[in-house]
DNA sequence: GCATAAGCGAGACGGTACGTCGTGTCTTCCT
DNA sequence: AGGAAGACACGACGTACCGTCTCGCTTATGC
């Protein structure tokens, strides 16, 4: 990821940038076939064609090349418009979870989660390579729905920021205890129930259902 | 938890029941001091003044072994009647990040998730032995507030059942997420503003959020 | 060799005295075919069909255990009745010799001594395992040429043992740097050269020699 | 030591000079500080303020550059008149025994010696740079004990070479051994009783010692 | 005087072995 | 039979050196 790529000083053998991108592929692989807590760094190494020691002189261990191997899936996330607020969540969580279904993302990400509670260093490098890159998705939404008349622009920048924080956790928690927890996937009809509660609220959605169940 | 105590045959010294809440009471304090991954069966049981033979008899291995500890955490949980569906929601939610906030269960919970996405089994004793325990304060929440008239009666069991597990997916992933990935505390600001979400949904609450800065 | 076999201690499982005959035969196996510096611990523990974790529990190292490796192979030395000094000095150092052909011997045994020289433990581990036990000859065969009356009886005790160090010295000395530095096999021609040096002297033998020459 | 000095071509920047000594000199240095297993060649050159490449450009390995830098220890041996063959070895012996005392001949020698046990070409540079250039002593002891009178000359120049060599391991052998094996120093009251045995011989040295004790 | 060619410092590279630690099983003796 | 003690086979850890390589220089010779 960031600036892993050569140090300060200018002489030596430089490090090879093909071996960034296959040690970070191999560790997907090995999280895939093995989960997080059997991939090893030598079997990584290996599967790499790399030594050992390369690997460990680029990341400081199992930890920083996960989050690094994982960040990677989510920055193909996109957000198409899709015409209305309702169909831009709806589209987002949607790959949000395809992503999240993939073993690679299952197996690792939880895994670095756990670490990083007893780890500042790595709960920063996950905020930064994942949390915060992917807060941009929410950023756009809102800007398009305020466009498009469905929200109201935001007068207090700061609550705002608190506003975003708050959907980010609902939104990413929400899915990720479905697929993870819960085990179910988070599949259309999923997204579309989880959307309606998301803006419509608790209170609505349950007249709502009710109101159906009667026409029925 | 289960059926650990004692098997079928009924000849021999019988296991010492003293020796299983030891072990649990061990395994948090290992969590609470080392961690999910520093955590070693060989120190648990050292700690708990047992041998290692006594602990596999028991208990599979670390997975298994954590998992019961951490579900201990999560029984202590109640739903005081608070008066309004809101205000037990926050209750709840504010019970739930408490614990949450301990150490034993940060590495802990996050760290047998984690395992679980690879092991059918595990994730089978986790559903077990903690979600499906505590999605009894989701029915009941539900109950209180329909005696109340804050909710209507469902009429399809199927479709109630259904939004249960939505609504355990959105809290319990929204606080997850709030305290292990986002770091932040879930403290009582926060879930005001996430219950209100809840309850209200997002346009709800922006159109509040506007009312009250245009207000100011 | 000494009191490696199971410490102090009584309860748990015993060490397995198989195990530690096969890893000195298997030590003595690698020096064969790899000699000193390319000898493995982690190969020793394969040919010995145990764990390097075992072998770590009873040998602090390399050295340490070589040196038992190798020891052993000098207690086959006897030193039988020939009938003179003479005969008993050329049996044994053709004993000696003999041993020190065998390339277990020759790769391990200077290696130990090189390491020695920066470690006093490996120093007296070898003094004690290896010289010392095999003094035993000198001291055999200076009592048995006193009964023949080919030696004077020794009236200082404390002169009695510097001779017998100082002989120790010479002969083994003699017999190594003939066979590892010169590399030249300590046969029976060198033997009775050396045994004549060894008893009649420098002059003596120069004397003879051109003696002999003259004759011819 | 010999043809490393800048090989065939002519064109091309030269070897470094410099480089050779300071290297030599760091590799003894090292010798002193860190004896011969823990010497690296990494710290070699660092140690001599040269590229690990340099350093290999030069020397196959450890082996032939600590050949190298021990040689050198042995060419300041010279053998002064003393008047007497008694004299001579003694002064000699001295000499030999106060560098194989100093900690850089102490841990190297040995070492290199147990590695040639398995590699012939390293046995010759030995030969070549250490053993044969010594025995030059032994020769010119010789030839001076014969102008005074005190050896008759050789008659069979076949027999009179096999003596030195014979001379030469008993010698070096004794020394070696005394210092490194019983790790005794070689002084001047050991030299003594070494140089009696030599000369007179197991027989005279020993008549003389019982009449000595009577006396007494 | 400018190409050619080797030497050189720096440091990354693929390897191999290290010595340690954790796992889950076993063996022995003691309740 | 249960249990504490601890040895055991296994396999990963993260580190240290090895000997080689690839850089961007520097320093000679020879056309």
């Amino acid at each position: 990821m960031q600036t892993r790529t050569t140090p300060a000083g200018r002489t030596g053998r430089p490090r090879s940038a093909a071996a960034d991108a296959a040690i970070l592929a191999a560790t997907r692989a090995a999280l895939v076939e093995l989960g997080w807590s059997r991939l090893t760094l030598g079997d990584v190494a290996t599967r790499a064609g790399v030594a050992k020691t390369t690997l460990y002189r680029r990341w400081a261990g199992k930890n920083e090349l996960v989050v690094d191997a994982v960040a990677e899936l989510f920055d193909e996330l996109r957000l198409p418009d899709r015409g209305s607020l309702a169909a831009d969540i709806e589209g987002a969580v949607l790959q949000f979870a395809a992503i999240l279904s993939r073993p690679e993302a299952k197996s690792g990400l939880m895994a670095v989660v756990a670490e990083s509670t007893r780890d500042a260093a790595l709960r920063e490098r996950i905020r930064a390579s994942i949390v915060d890159r992917q807060k941009r998705l929410v950023l756009e939404g809102r800007a398009r729905a305020q466009a498009r008349g469905e929200l109201p622009p935001e007068n207090d920048p700061e609550e705002a920021a608190r506003t975003v924080d708050l959907i980010f956790d609902v939104v990413a928690g929400a899915v990720v205890h479905r697929t993870l927890v819960s085990a179910e996937p988070a599949d259309e009809e999923w997204v579309r129930g989880f959307t309606r509660l998301l803006l419509r609220g608790l209170v609505d959605a349950s007249a709502q259902e009710a109101q159906k169940a009667l026409e029925a």
